[in-house]
DNA sequence: GCAAAAGTGTTCGAGATACACCCATGA
DNA sequence: TCATGGGTGTATCTCGAACACTTTTGC
């Protein structure tokens, strides 16, 4: 008969994901150094406490460690394997977040140097468990884009439709047809036109959209 | 600052699935009896041991409780509310699994006054939040027999493309067209002739079909 | 020969795909 | 006037949906 399990922390550990300059970016924090060749960055995240739901956890640690809120947050796996922390047996309720480019945001993360945008496609060696944790998100994630409205959750209140399809062809990694992807984008009825417009270079000012469900994320089709 | 987690125990839950006559059913452990308007069942599951990976206490509570071995098994998600427990904190790693209707496990259960499969449309008062860890494995499995080969783990070996079209219909709750549910089953190349046939009752045997992968489920269309 | 389930093809419509040019603006 | 990205329509193809009769067996 097995031993019951007698000390043991539950974590919860969030993958930040961002788009920046048509990278999809997972955001991580700097460990404290040791030797040279352990990894330095991991998720944020850390124990549970007490009296707290996980998913107040999840949030209150990525708060705490990298000044970021409002963010659209949804549990991934959770992950047990009694090997995972060497130094104490400790399961990991893992999250993935999804945040627009703000510029608070951004700013926040220049401001503190034990924090880091990397890029999800590159990724420095990281702790324990966690690169397998960043994996299975971005498994998800491009699976979520295909059947829900998610990737609205990386655009600002109001965007152009050329920012969304971008969104697109980052995370899926390929080119997708203008005329096509508009015409479903529009079909799909997520969508309602501001009635403004953008404004920058020297070419026609693009339409302005918002999103009709901001927060929520619809199955689609 | 909260305080961090004392006294915490994780365990792992299993919804067990099955199909019997037609309707989906769900695998429930008697509770000691009690007051009597407490709820008298609950899901096979328990702590997860000190050393022990969350698959394999889920695999061994089901064995412990049930007896039944050899399912197919996923993780469903993980319910940490505070107070989903009032006698003490306590997190669960829900899994949900499915079995083939096999004369071995309905035996093991009948004998066993502790165990009953109840249809999942209609299942008695539930201990904790049980009840809302079923709901959500239902539409769980209702979304993957969309888009996965899932249902072919309620089959035994061998079995008749009636057998497998009665699976769907009874999970989707809704009667599907015979001419294109086989087209479409043909089509996905999961399934081999065995070259067998099953006769029973007046009329033309139905050939025996198996998958071309037993005991994994693919993602399809 | 009859009851009961197995097995089989074709037509139709909706939605996805492929594809090229004009528009509005700032410099 | 030119460079730059914004914005638009049509033809075609593919895949899912609807639909009814013949076959094989046991009794």
């Amino acid at each position: 008969m097995p031993t019951p399990a007698t000390s043991l922390t539950v974590t919860t550990d969030v993958v930040l994901f961002s788009i920046h300059a048509d990278r999809l970016e997972v955001l991580l924090v700097r460990l404290p150094d040791a030797a040279a060749p352990a990894p330095r960055w991991r998720l944020p995240g850390g124990a549970v406490a007490a009296d707290e739901d996980l998913e107040h956890s999840a949030l209150r640690h990525l708060e705490r460690q990298t000044g970021v809120r409002g963010v659209y947050l949804e549990q991934l796996y959770t992950f047990g394997c009694p090997t995972r922390d060497p130094r104490q047996r400790s399961i990991a309720v893992a999250y993935y977040a999804l945040t627009p480019l703000a510029t608070t945001t951004l700013a926040a993360v220049e401001r503190d140097a034990a924090l880091a945008w990397h890029p999800a496609q590159a990724l420095p060696a990281l702790w324990l468990d966690h690169a397998a944790i960043v994996a299975l998100a971005c498994e998800r994630l491009r699976a979520k884009l295909a059947y829900s409205t998610i990737a609205l959750q990386f655009l600002p209140e109001r965007f152009t439709l050329s920012a969304l399809q971008s969104v697109y062809e980052t995370i899926l990694g390929e080119p997708l047809d203008k005329r096509n992807f508009r015409k479903r984008m529009l079909a799909l009825d997520c969508l309602e036109d501001t009635g403004a417009v953008l404004r920058e270079g020297n070419h026609r000012p693009a339409r302005l959209y918002r999103a009709r469900q901001p927060g929520t994320v619809e199955i689609i089709k």
